[in-house]
RNA sequence: GUCUUUUUCGUCUAAUGGUUAGGACAUCGCUCUUUCACGGCGAUAAUAGGGGUUCAAAUCCCCUAGAAGACGCCA
């Protein structure tokens, strides 16, 4: 028997990073037993669906490298499918109409939360023979009330669930759609699934789904619910909430491998390990080792991951990953000529793409806009002195290189040795920068080259200078 | 309210009846680079509470409390 496993989001919203687990596991499994991954895109619901949102799924799942073997398939194209059988149901007293009004249901279920009791539909239609020519759905006709439904679920082991509360449920809308239990049950049974891999918000699903299994005598799939993620406020994720959307990491400049690797550890470990790269956890992953209880995100961590990732790239891969984001922030690469050098030095010191194309916008060829509130602190006749002196000395014939910059900042803090040491070294990266945060003075002057820290320290005297006439002026 | 599930450092987790309750991230300290950052070293920090079973309980059982999800003509 082939394993197959399958991913199946609604196209209603981006894509989370519990679905990213849901995905990575799924896909995992499947590669794991030479089994097969499937893409199905679950649009049964016409209000909520949106193409964009399609091809997020696409983009996202190609970016991480979840590739998929067979799909996508669209439920909104299987309609027919689904029909057919929906007729069979009837026609075998598996299902039946009912012509029961919203308003009749609505009050239903108030009548049942006053009462304190089970919120299922009364069977008010089930054994009748209406013929109205007016909307009905079509409702899953249950067994025995008094029956439960037990399952052995990877995860949660043992499972049970009184059929009470599954009561008959609606299979097909009003509007002639099917739901989304009988498409989930259609599909999984004719894509021949054999684990059905999901978040454990559809536990309660389960049991209706096995329901149908069961009366059409297909082979019921193994389950595997996953615990869910919360975000910050320990709440389930919305599709809507920022932080967890995939959007937000890719624009701030996270490696697919980096949220692959967290993703990976949130309700799943092996010993200590906390570097999994994808063979190796082809290797190591294991359904059965998989966590119950919840979790909760941790940026700070994946921050962590990420800047391992980030220091092991090479070049050339990081250039790739890098290229969009200096597009984004229209920065062009080519005006800045020693690229490779910086951006290999830097990208072992910071946590994410944004920070490198961030660090290489300081040495882009261009005139530098002072924040006038923050000169106003920086500016006086000894840091005039001082830049005047720094200037000629770096004018000076002298070999480029990180040991002659160093000097000369040595001999700038002992000409100037009335000063304070950290106010030397300020002042210099804010008029050399025009930042007040910048990686180590020296070496931001030594990828700055020679020719443009001239310029830079002209400019800022220049500056200066004008500052101060106005200053006199007014 | 009902049903289902869950509870180990702040967070992610290890420990399948015997551990000094281990690791990672974060935090804090020290330390290197004459600055920040990066790095190196170290420290703080947890078995939700109460009963039981047992020579022995984070681990098995019961109760209480907290938390999450589900209870749709959403998926």
């Amino acid at each position: 028997m082939i394993i197959k496993t399958r991913f199946a989001p609604s196209p209603t919203g981006f894509l989370h990073i519990g679905s990213i687990r849901t995905a990575l596991y799924s896909w995992l499994y499947a590669r794991q037993n030479n089994g097969k991954f499937i893409l199905r895109i679950e649009d049964t619901d016409i209000n909520r669906t949106n193409s964009k949102y399609i091809n997020h799924i696409f983009y996202i799942l190609e970016w991480l490298g979840l590739t998929w073997d067979e799909g996508p398939y669209y439920q909104s194209s299987r309609y027919d499918f689904y029909k057919d059988i929906i007729n069979l149901m009837l026609k075998n007293d598996l299902a039946y109409k009912c012509f029961c009004s919203i308003k009749r249901l609505s009050n239903l279920r108030k009548n049942y939360y006053k009462n304190s009791e089970k919120n299922i539909y009364d069977g008010f239609c089930r054994n009748k023979q209406f013929n109205y020519n007016k909307p009905y759905v079509i409702r899953f006709k249950n067994t025995s009330y008094r029956d439960s439904v037990i399952f052995n679920d990877i995860v949660y082991k043992k499972i049970k669930i009184s059929n009470m509360i599954l009561g008959d449920f609606i299979i097909q809308r009003s509007n002639g759609k099917p739901t989304y239990n009988l498409c989930v049950v259609l599909d999984d049974n004719n894509m021949n699934i054999t684990h059905v891999i999901r978040g454990n918000d559809h536990i309660n699903n389960t049991p209706k789904q096995i329901k149908i299994f069961e009366s059409l005598q297909y082979n019921i799939p193994i389950y595997c619910h996953l615990p869910m993620i919360l975000d910050n406020n320990k709440q389930k994720m919305s599709k809507r909430s920022g932080l967890c959307n995939m959007e937000y990491y890719i624009n701030n400049g996270f490696l697919p491998e980096a949220i692959l690797n967290y993703v990976i550890r949130l309700g799943w470990s092996y010993f200590n390990e906390e570097i999994f790269s994808i063979s190796k956890m082809k290797y190591l992953f294991n359904l059965n080792k998989i966590n119950k209880s919840p979790c909760r995100l941790d940026n700070k961590k994946m921050l962590w991951i990420n800047k391992y990732y980030l220091s092991s790239l090479k070049y050339k891969k990081l250039l790739i990953y890098l290229k969009p984001i200096f597009e984004k922030k229209k920065i062009s690469i080519n005006a800045i000529d020693n690229i490779s050098e910086i951006i290999s030095y830097f990208c072992s010191k910071t946590f994410l793409l944004s920070e490198i194309v961030d660090y290489c916008n300081l040495f882009v060829d261009k005139k530098i806009n002072f924040n006038y509130k923050k000169v106003k602190f920086y500016v006086s006749i000894d840091i005039y002195d001082l830049l005047v002196f720094f200037l000629k000395k770096i004018s000076s014939n002298i070999v480029w290189n990180l040991i002659n910059i160093n000097n000369l900042i040595k001999l700038s803090l002992l000409k100037f040795n009335f000063l304070n040491k950290k106010i030397i070294f300020k002042s210099l990266r804010f008029f050399i920068t025009g930042k007040e945060e910048t990686p180590n003075l020296s070496i931001v002057i030594y990828f700055l080259k020679k020719k443009k820290t001239i310029l830079r320290i002209k400019n800022s005297i220049k500056y200066i200078l004008k500052y101060f006439s106005n200053i006199i002026i007014s």
